[in-house]
DNA sequence: TAGATTGTTAATCGATTAACAATC
DNA sequence: TAGATTGTTAATCGATTAACAATC
């Protein structure tokens, strides 16, 4: 009922914890201070102190933090103490890029179909899944319970098949295509504008080469 | 000589104002006052005034800013009035996607060569560039004065790679393995990390849900 | 117990927003 | 000229850092 209210700098830290801890672990490495933590990731250890006491208690003064437990709970907070049913709309390149990649490291999002419009692909499987056409995209979200859509499709068809999904019942969009698209606010949106990503690299580049002049 | 210093948050608007601008070309409109933008883009009147004028004096008291120009002192701003030449490392769906991403939205990043270790696909050709044995990765760089790299790799090689981009004198890196890689600083760095951004998803699903109970 | 390190409050810093004078 | 809108300073807000008491 009360939202805490999660800052988004918190959230894009979160997956970056989690992904230091899991580094740890497979490192065998039992127990962690936020010092330590400080040194490898770089945030300071107050930060890292303040952003999980945002969630909790997690540590234990005098000793720090055990790094078992904090994975854990780092992924029940990130909600991936659970199974997602995922669909891939557009499945060229990078729809199979991404298809391959959260299957390769499946942990929760389960890859339940792939759609497309090019009739030359359909029927074709990737990772066990077959591409079905995408007008059979609404039917498949709403039977099956799909949580999660991922659209690679351009720029022209993407708000049309974030509609569809939406439509559908979906909870989230992971949204490749290089455009701003609309959803009612109760559906999670999470954008990566790849062109957005080169853009701020060519800045970066530019004002070093200034700086070294 | 005196850097001027401009915050991550900026940096990371640019592209997005350039990104409007562009669609506002395109729609054949002229003029555009900070207001009208606000409306369009979702950040308030006054901080994209304090934005544009981090970098200069772009508009026109009483009649705002011609859309023409702003678009190309953005450009400018962002370093998109040059060509980069640019190599693909890791020739799989990923580096496929990104190099016809790259191809078809031809700005100023010209593929120069791609890289893999595959022996299957050597030889291959992609927009009609051939794919070449990573081995001859570094003397590429050097001898065709590469600027950027992009890393297409999996974690385990990524660091390798990025190292010998480095030692090959590229400019800037645009990693999309899941691994912070470490350069020099006077290295452009950008990484795009998929995994932290589905995980980001995830807990915004999460609390969606919860504030929906 | 003494030393270490968390949890948490208070201080600082930086970024965003508001306000308005300048001026087209 | 009057109206509109920028450029810019000042006020506010939020996020980060510092400090330290609590406690293992």
């Amino acid at each position: 009922m009360n939202k805490p209210k999660v800052s988004n700098a918190i959230i894009r830290r979160l997956p970056r914890y989690r992904r230091y801890l899991g580094y740890l672990q497979t490192k065998g490495i039992k127990k962690v201070s936020s010092n330590e933590l400080s040194e490898l990731i770089g945030y300071t250890a107050s930060q890292i102190r303040q952003d999980f006491n945002t969630f909790g208690e997690f540590g234990q003064q005098g000793y720090g933090y055990s790094v078992d437990y904090l994975y854990k709970e780092i992924n029940k907070i990130l909600g991936l103490d659970r199974e997602y049913k995922t669909v891939v709309v557009g499945c060229g390149h990078l729809g199979q890029a991404i298809t391959n990649y959260t299957y390769y490291y499946k942990i929760g999002f389960n890859i339940m179909g792939l759609f497309d419009v090019n009739q030359d692909i359909i029927g074709k499987v990737i990772n066990d899944v077959e591409i079905m056409d995408s007008s059979e995209l609404k039917d498949f979200v709403t039977r099956e319970g799909v949580d999660i859509g991922i659209i690679c499709v351009n720029r022209e068809n993407a708000q049309a098949v974030a509609d569809t999904l939406v439509e559908g019942g979906v909870k989230g969009i992971w949204n490749f295509a290089p455009i701003d698209i609309d959803i009612p606010k109760d559906v999670a949106l999470e954008s990566v504008h790849l062109s957005d990503s080169l853009h701020a690299l060519s800045f970066m580049i530019k004002s070093l080469n200034e700086k070294e002049q």
